[in-house]
DNA sequence: AAAAAAT
């Protein structure tokens, strides 16, 4: 491990790092800061959670001196507003040593204390690109003099929906600059595309190209969802003990607001995130999260990317995301800065061509899910965080394969939930189908479920959270065959 | 096709 003051960093900077009793540089901050301490244009890459805002953070306010003079000179572009948040707060804890002032330039809030902060002389501007260019059509925000340029989650900041806008920035900012760019993603195109931005780039990875980029810190399982009740599945994950602070995923803003909405009748402590919310409700909900009141966030892919929350123990994808990049960015809410995670993800009937795809892309290694097997009702309450748990895809069990699925016996099946006798195939249709697993672990114990089986001795027996049942709509399919991809 | 991002 390599400190912060043998990689060149500035006193006062380490100073005030080691007061948050960070000492030791994670690699990405290794390779990055010394090549951007003297300016070296730099497409840095590095799995989620290890270190990329300060692998660009530092060299940013160092090279601004300590004594800046008024005006913006730094500008960093990030996707959300809840980043922008976010990095805002790295930057101002980065140079609380200093007199140089870092602000956040974000839509949904007032102008009012954004232009004051920027006619106080802020040297650095954290913002998204639809106000920076709004305050910067109404000459608020002069970018000219912005020597340093970054773009966290960059491939994501070049993309269709965002390029425009980055051009037009780019357009802004001083032509002789440093620019850096960020981000766990970064495809082939991109990098082409980013390099016209750019003078010389250097393109850092700090991952071993064999290595893939999944975090081998997280394991991965995967279920199929036709057939299982979901809402009832995630309520027994949030009732699994060792379980610290969950994000659950959805596809859209209002089955983000549903499932929210649900598990908060359920007697969850839920906040949510999504783009039909207010500004001010947004970050009620990430500040009770990050403050632990809340420990179940259900969020859109606004959350996907970026946000860094102490404690993550699960993320839970309700829907499959569409890509491998969104998969791995919503995967990487948790296992951040070392610590050990858990993504779960559910795929629905029409989405297994998606799994496909991610499977493919990032290399899992799982043949194309044609099986199903029942497994434990008590699956979730079972899981231990492996340490270190690393490798390829397992595959099913085939025990416990129901190759014959049989039609889903469809009586109250949820109206014992989780006390279910199991590891029956019959009764298997609205139980939790492992088609995969990533991370070396069987969580699924097909035949030696029974150890765990408390028989009403354990402390998560569903009594956590009041039932209220309400049945989803009807959803009977025939489980089993091979779909077609 | 959804979500994000200005009002």
């Amino acid at each position: 491990m390599t400190t912060f003051a043998e990689l060149g960093v500035d006193q006062d900077i380490v100073d005030v790092l080691a007061s948050k009793g960070i000492v030791d540089a994670f690699p990405i901050q290794e390779q990055t800061i010394p090549l951007g301490l003297p300016g070296q244009d730099i497409i840095g890459q590095a799995k989620t959670g290890t270190g990329k805002t300060f692998g660009f953070g530092i060299p940013v306010v160092q090279r601004l001196g300590p004594n800046p003079e008024p005006g913006v000179k730094a500008l960093i572009v990030v996707p959300t507003r809840e980043l922008a948040v976010q990095v805002y707060e790295d930057m101002d804890m980065l140079t609380s040593g200093r007199s140089t002032s870092v602000v956040a330039i974000y839509g949904g809030k007032a102008y009012e204390g954004q232009i004051d902060q920027l006619k106080a002389g802020a040297q650095i501007v954290v913002g998204t690109p639809g106000r920076l260019i709004d305050l910067n059509n109404q000459r608020l925000l002069d970018l000219s003099s912005a020597v340093e340029v970054v773009l966290d989650e960059a491939d994501k900041m070049l993309d269709l929906g965002f390029l425009a806008d980055i051009e037009k920035i780019f357009t802004k900012v001083a032509p002789v600059r440093h620019t850096q760019l960020f981000s766990a993603t970064m495809p082939g195109p991109i990098v082409a595309l980013a390099r016209r931005f750019m003078s010389n780039p250097i393109h850092i990875r700090a991952t071993d190209p064999d290595e893939g980029l999944t975090q081998a810190n997280i394991q991965h399982l995967v279920y199929r969802a036709h057939s299982l009740d979901k809402d009832e599945v995630i309520a027994r994950i949030l009732q699994a003990d060792e379980r610290g602070k969950t994000v659950i995923f959805t596809r859209t803003k209002r089955a983000a607001q549903r499932l929210s909405d649900e598990l908060g009748d359920r007697g969850f402590n839920t906040a949510s995130v999504h783009g039909d919310m207010s500004q001010e409700a947004r970050e009620r909900s990430m500040a009770a999260f990050k403050a632990g009141k809340k420990d179940v966030l259900i969020a859109t892919d606004v959350a996907a990317r970026g946000i860094d929350v102490d404690d993550v123990t699960h993320v839970i994808n309700h829907t499959i995301p569409d890509d491998e990049k969104t998969y791995l960015h919503r995967a990487g809410r948790t296992g951040r800065a070392g610590k050990t995670g858990i993504a779960v993800t559910f795929v629905d009937w029409d989405d297994l061509h998606k799994w496909a795809l991610i499977n493919r892309a990032l290399d899992f290694g799982q043949p194309e899910p044609t099986e199903t097997y029942s497994s434990s009702p008590h699956l979730f309450t079972d899981l231990n965080i492996p340490e270190g748990t690393k490798g390829r895809l397992t595959t099913a069990p085939r025990a416990q394969a129901a190759e014959t699925s049989k039609p889903r016996s469809d009586s109250g099946s949820a109206e014992n939930g989780g006390r279910r006798r199991r590891s029956r195939p019959e009764q298997s249709a609205r139980e939790p189908q492992p088609i995969a697993e990533h991370g070396g672990a069987t969580v699924a114990a097909p035949e030696g479920a029974g150890t765990h089986d408390g028989g009403g001795s354990e402390h998560h027996d569903g009594n956590a959270a009041p039932r209220r049942r309400r049945r989803r709509r009807g959803g009977a399919r025939t489980g089993g065959g091979a779909p077609a991809a």
